[in-house]
Parts: structure tokens; C-alpha cells; sequence
DNA sequence: TGGATTTAGATGTCTATACCAGTTAAAACA
DNA sequence: TGTTTTAACTGGTATAGACATCTAAATCCA
């Protein structure tokens, strides 16, 4: 399970053994986990290297302490999930649902002055412009439009956007999103909502618009959805600031 | 600075230090700090116990490091400000405006069954009930229902909630909400919603739902909102978590 | 039996040391 | 002068041990 020969650092090879043992359900929530003196000895590693292991695993929620007790497993928090969002896809993923889409259009536009301050680039620079309907077990959630400055992206085709857009960002570009801001409000569904999302005039919708930025700060790509109400709900658990 | 004898760890008092000194605008952003070393030997400590307050300021987003570089500052985030916002007095405050509110009803209540299940507490268990108009510069701005244990908060009164809740449970009663849950969903308001947030019928609304805990995980209270949608927007910045 | 005390074992704090791996700028070299 | 090497930093990983503090179970005693 440990291999000290290997470049991989102990505390973090320990730190992936754990968490597989968790995300299988192998350990529980609320189980308790071997002692820090256990794993040490176990695997002939020191204490301290063994508390840096667990340590991450605390701050990254999937452990908790208690003095003198133990260390246990936490409960599988919707926050873990949510965090790591980032497309749509993923989301309905998490949500158990099947997720799905169906290009509208998608083309190349000059960005137009408030759309350029947004991401962050010069006026008429050209940005990809995808128009999606978004499904979930083949019943419309959500029409989005999704905003990406061409010089980021090369090459993007409709074949690309229709399998994983994420994917080819992530893997074949090896782009990383590293945060995003997201602005949530609510509204009444207009003309082409209606109509994309098969809601009655009137419907309530919730607006999602997200900024998405790269590691280096650039941004990245702005998302604008309106998402049908009664079959969305936007779920989102934050822990307070230290004072 | 360093109290070697103290009770409080050495560790704690130099995350503190340090942070004040960011805080107050003395060490800035992208600055380097002095290296471990240096605080190691300034300080008559080991360079171990060092790097434990500096690995909890760059968790908690103060510090970030560049191996081979140093350590520096970092840029106080939006996100941090978003992060520790627990009440809609801090929400406007942080977005410039004049919260109030106004009171509406105030009362202990059995837990009803689907209250009672969300707020982790009994059947019946009495459970206090406060509902207010919240406001920014005097207008109406959302219809706020808290829902609270009562053996957790005991003593309430009118004034207390007129005054603030939240220092009351703080500093008073010492109490610490260390995580919330928030749900978030777009309806159209109800008849209730349309008198007292002075909207026409049909308008939309942005429904909130909030859960807030505390340090050991006992569910401290629920709290439902109704926005106007015209005059209320929801962000919130995000991290994406590591694979 | 029931309450106080002991004890074993858990995490928490801290030290002192060692070596590795990036970064940078000065020193040596061509 | 311009390039290369080197040395002196930085944070990153890992060890082995010490003592503190808290918890819960075992033990002892009235």
C-alpha cells in the first residue's frame, strides 16, 4: 500500500489510501479510523508523517478529530460535492440524473463591450458563442449560453462541444479551472426560455451567471443560465471565516 | 510576542501574530514574510512548530507559498468576505446598505414533524419562531422566517432580536456557527410575500434556505427567506477542490 | 452496588535534525 | 562580455522522541 522507494510522497500516498477506503464506503462515517500510532507502526513510517496525511484529510472535511477519542470519518457532505462543480454536467451527474444537451447554435462573435469587460479582454476580440439546452434524464433544466474567448480555446468544434467540452478544455488543452464566481438571482422566464424550456409564460426561472478563471487569473469563460425553478435547486454550503 | 510559557500554543500565538499584521495592512499583498528559518531562530522555535502556523494561515487563504521562493501574502479575497457571512445584517452591510427589520410575529412552537426532522430535534420539542420583514435603506427587501431550538437558545426576547440576534448568540451565549447549508431556488411570490415585500402578484422571488451548525454539528437553526428578486442578487465565489 | 481512582491509549504540541528540490544571484569561466 | 557553474538561500518531506491533555474503560474501595 506504501511504497517509500516511490517519488509519490508517503503522507500523500497514505492520504489517497484513505480517502479510496472512504469514498467506497469501506470506512463509515463516524467510524473511527486506525490510531495515528496504528498506521505508524503498521507501515513503518513516523507519527508525524502519518499526522500530515491525516491532517489534509481534516481540512479537506473527510475526517474529524476529537482529543483523546479518535479520529473519524465525516459524513459525505453535498458541500464536497458542489465545490468541485464546474459544468452542468457534472452536477447532474452528482444529482443522480442523466444529463444531456442539444445545440442551438454556436459561432464565433466579436465581443461587444460589455461582454469584453467581463472576460476581461479588448473589444471585438472573438469569442466562441454556444447556445445549449440542457437536459436531465431528457427533460429540459436549463437554456445556456456560454462565453469563450477564441485565443483560449483553438479549434473548438460542434463535435467537441457535444461530447465533453469540459473534457477536451481539461484534458487536451490542459486548462484548469481553479475558481469561479457565480451570481444567482431569480426571474420570470422569457420569450425564448418559454419556448427552449417548455415552461408556461410567467414561469419563474433561477439565473445563473457564472465567471470561470484559470490558475494564472485569466478569465476563462462566462456562463449565463436560466435554469427551469421547479426543477432546479441550487445547493451551496459555506464555512465561516476565522475572525 | 512569543510566550513560551503560556498555555496557548506556540504555534496559535504565531498565527495570530501574523495575521494582525496582515490585517492591519503591515505585511501586503504578494509581500514575502521572513522565511521559516528566520521565525525559527528569531523566536527561539522549531522550525516545525513555524511551518504549523504558516500551513494553517496559507489553509485559511492568508499565505501562499512558492518552493524555493518564500512565503507572501496573499490578496484578501471577495470570497473570504462572502465566506463568513452568517446573517443578512452582514450580507448588506458588506454590499453598503442600511439593514433593519421589521418584526412581525415572535413565538415558541412544537416542532412539527418536517421541522423537527431538519433541524435534528424531536417531535414537539419547542422550537421559537420569529418572523421579520428585513430591509436595506428602509425598503423591503426580503420575508425571513427563524426557526431555533429553544434549549439551545434560552431567554429570548423582542429586544434581543430587535437588537442582534446574532452578537446576542456570539457574545452572550458564546455560541459559534461554524458552517451553514444553503438551498436556493426561484419561485413566485405568495400572497403573504406580495404584501409585506410591497411586490405586484406574479412577481418573481429568490427563496433561501438555511441551515446553520455549530462546532460539534448540532443544527443551531433554520432559516427560510423570500427575496425580491428586483433587488436582490446572490453571489458567491467558488474553489475548485482538488481530484 | 456505586462512586472514586487508576491506567491505557488517543490526539495535541514541540523539539532537533536530516536531506531533497526548486530558485536566484553571485562567482567562475570561456 | 556573455555563458556556465556553484553556493546559498527557499519551502517540502521525513524521522524519532518527549511530554501534555483528554477520554473511556478497568480497577479499587467503601
Amino acid at each position: 500500500m506504501i511504497d517509500k522507494q516511490s517519488p509519490i510522497p508517503i503522507y500523500h500516498q497514505l492520504e489517497e489510501y484513505i480517502k479510496q477506503l472512504i469514498e467506497n464506503g469501506i470506512l463509515k462515517p463516524d467510524e473511527a479510523i486506525p490510531s495515528e500510532r496504528e498506521y505508524s507502526e503498521q507501515y513503518q513510517i513516523s507519527r508525524m508523517t502519518v499526522r500530515q496525511a491525516l491532517n489534509n484529510l481534516v481540512n479537506d472535511g473527510y475526517l474529524y478529530r476529537q482529543k483523546g477519542r479518535g479520529t473519524f470519518v465525516n459524513k459525505q457532505k453535498v458541500e464536497q460535492k458542489l465545490q468541485g462543480l464546474t459544468s452542468f454536467t457534472e452536477d447532474m451527474k452528482e444529482r443522480g440524473m442523466v444529463p444531456s444537451s442539444r445545440l442551438i447554435s454556436f459561432e464565433i462573435i466579436p465581443a461587444e463591450p460589455q461582454l469584453a469587460r467581463k472576460l476581461d479582454i479588448k473589444e471585438n476580440t472573438p469569442v466562441y458563442e454556444i447556445k445549449r439546452v440542457r437536459m436531465a434524464d431528457n427533460l429540459p433544466m436549463a437554456l445556456e449560453t456560454s462565453y469563450l474567448p477564441a485565443n483560449l480555446v483553438k479549434g473548438l468544434t460542434e463535435e467537441i462541444i457535444n461530447k465533453s467540452l469540459y473534457q477536451h478544455i481539461e484534458e487536451k488543452l490542459s486548462l484548469t479551472i481553479s475558481e469561479a464566481t457565480q451570481q444567482i438571482e431569480a426571474s420570470i422566464a422569457k420569450d425564448t426560455e418559454v419556448s427552449h424550456l417548455q415552461v408556461e409564460s410567467g414561469s419563474p426561472v433561477l439565473l445563473i451567471v457564472r465567471t470561470s478563471f484559470l490558475q494564472d487569473g485569466t478569465t476563462f469563460e462566462l456562463v449565463k443560465s436560466a435554469y427551469r425553478a421547479d426543477r432546479y435547486k441550487f445547493v451551496h454550503t459555506m464555512q465561516r471565516a476565522a475572525k
